[in-house]
DNA sequence: TTGAAAGCGCTAACAC
DNA sequence: GTGTTAGCGCTTTCAA
């Protein structure tokens, strides 16, 4: 690590010495034959405190000189970086994509500008993404943490904005934007059973830590109970095509014997199996239901399309922009956990019983 | 605009004051009793110029008072802010999750840092964009262009590493990434006709400016001249229920008569009519078959699976970052116009005739 | 209407 | 081994 950075400078003096050094300030000015503190002006539109002679002068000597300000060197003075960080487990995964854009546009009219990294994650690269944004100075952070680093994100919570996305950890200080897993996952469970299925398998990911996924887990669960069913629970792990097998030779068992439905913790989860689960040859959704948290953007495409529960990921991204810009603009949002309601959408794939 | 800013520098000293000043090096060198360059010595990881006793009492000091590291100021010294800039025209387009997802890791694991923003296809905006990464001083740029700000990606290209993707045009010093869009396309056309379609439907988005949806069109109708087919285009807008209706009536009146394939531009538009598609009742792939440049994510769910050109996106995204991580090291990657080629994958979506 | 000069936090000659 | 000091490019008093 060391030893890339050395290496790093070294290489970078010896380009120097080829690329010409970059226009500063001090060029305009001696170009413009004004001072630096006018140019300085120019640039920051304090037209009124000069000459409109002056002010035609350093325009074009900046147009000519190709000028552009060093935006590290504003922020080094003003302590501010007009930046923001999000830091997301997985740029691609559906949730992310979502929020991310809608986060990026919320930013980008704010005239804030978006560093995006990703954590996989992991703990310690979630830890040292978080400081490295901080060493950057960014002005607020977004991200979707794994709850290891809780403590650190309280310090951090009260020198800048943080806003915990997705999995909503309770932090003095900090903002959370989640949604009512355990109760849409719970909604979802009971009207499967109440559309005359006699089983519904719950498939999930490895839940332990993460609060989404036990939520919606103990959503099922509830559901059961008051239902008065056994739970079925499988555990797959994506990316290992027998934990899936096992998944499904459970659901194929119950539906050789009575209407089983299918709910899986997330449209991943749904995505890696719909095709085998297709495949066992039940009629959908008569013999077989199958339902998702989540709404993937083929919900609709596949026929029958997909009963599953819609979180306004969207809204999410919007909210979390929005309480960031807002304390940015100085002004006062009461911390704590936002809950953005999520509903269940009804589809084809769990007709009536 | 300027008013905004102005406004957020005095409330950022308001802020300030009631925050507490960011420890510093000084700080640290203070507390522990030693001078700012051995303390940059530390920070450096200059260990062997340094007594045993003097790293561990700033190490002590630095965990103590939080110390974190000004990049900033590091930056400003150094000339390097050890972040790259990318632009999309939207980050929840497939192509642009795929691509920022394997740029994203390939400049993570070399050590920098991403900034991301959407240029919705605006070619001020997109002008505006770079002009702030330049502002921003990141250390290469990647961009899906509008193909509007040639010239000035030409004189950018000769400061700095500039990648174009997707859209690849040839600008000096500049790097581009593309598919073959063209040979890809007309191979698909080819083999529609080739598997017994009497018509096959293209349907694009208006390709005028953007070279990758004119390099489809083009491959399409090379297709149809070798094949002494009637080229039958329809463009249609996303968004725009109107114009894929008029394009789905073309095709039902194709299909009315003889089989007939629809092949569309890009995912997205099939994804906006792939469901009314079905609806007009043609049996695929016997009546009407289905086809698609780039490969959804959904290909594989619908049945049958989708017939569609694979686009190697995320090679797209590592190659770019590799590129970017070489240059950045020093070392000399000659630029011009580099073609990952794309293949068609075959699906149950165009049947055999 | 303008400018001189003191920093912002850090690095790296160049001393000692 | 360690410290002094001159910047990096910009903003902002304070003075003229």
């Amino acid at each position: 690590m060391r030893t890339r950075r050395w290496r790093g400078h070294r290489l970078f003096r010896e380009r120097r010495q080829s690329v010409p050094k970059r226009t500063t300030i001090q060029d305009v000015a001696r170009a413009a034959g004004v001072s630096v503190t006018t140019v300085s002006r120019y640039l920051n539109g304090r037209y009124d405190s000069m000459s409109e002679k002056t002010r035609e002068k350093i325009a074009a000597v900046i147009a000519e000189l190709g000028y552009r300000p060093n935006a590290l060197a504003k922020g080094l003075k003003a302590q501010r970086t007009e930046t923001v960080g999000a830091i997301v487990v997985n740029m691609s995964y559906p949730f992310c994509v979502g929020f991310l854009r809608a986060f990026s546009r919320t930013l980008g009219a704010a005239g804030y500008h978006l560093m995006v990294a990703e954590s996989e994650g992991d703990a310690k690269r979630e830890r040292q993404l978080i400081e490295s944004f901080v060493a950057n100075r960014v002005e607020a952070i977004a991200l979707q943490t794994s709850g290891d680093n809780n403590d650190y994100l309280a310090d951090l919570a009260r020198e800048m904005p943080v806003v915990l996305v997705d999995r909503a950890f309770a932090i003095p200080n900090a903002y959370a934007i989640g949604t009512n897993n355990r109760d849409a996952s719970r909604e979802m469970a009971w009207q499967l059973f109440d559309l005359g299925y006699d089983w519904v398998v719950y498939l999930t990911e490895d839940a332990r830590g993460i609060p989404t996924r036990m939520h919606r887990l103990e959503g099922y669960l509830d559901a059961c109970r008051v239902a008065l069913r056994e739970p079925v629970v499988m555990r797959v792990r994506r990316g290992d095509p027998a934990s899936f097998r096992a998944a499904l030779a459970r659901v194929d068992a119950c539906a050789r014997k009575e209407r089983t439905a299918v709910y899986t913790a997330n449209g991943l989860v749904l995505m890696e199996c719909y095709r085998s689960l297709r495949a066992l040859g039940y009629q959908v959704p008569d013999e077989l239901g199958i339902a998702t948290f989540d709404e993937p953007d083929w919900a609709d495409l596949v026929d029958p399309p997909l009963t599953c529960v819609r979180q306004p990921v969207e809204q999410m991204g919007e909210t979390a922009g929005q309480i960031i810009t807002a304390r940015l603009r100085g002004e006062h949002v009461p911390s704590g956990i936002l809950v953005v309601p999520s509903s269940v959408v009804m589809g084809g794939s769990t007709g009536r019983g």
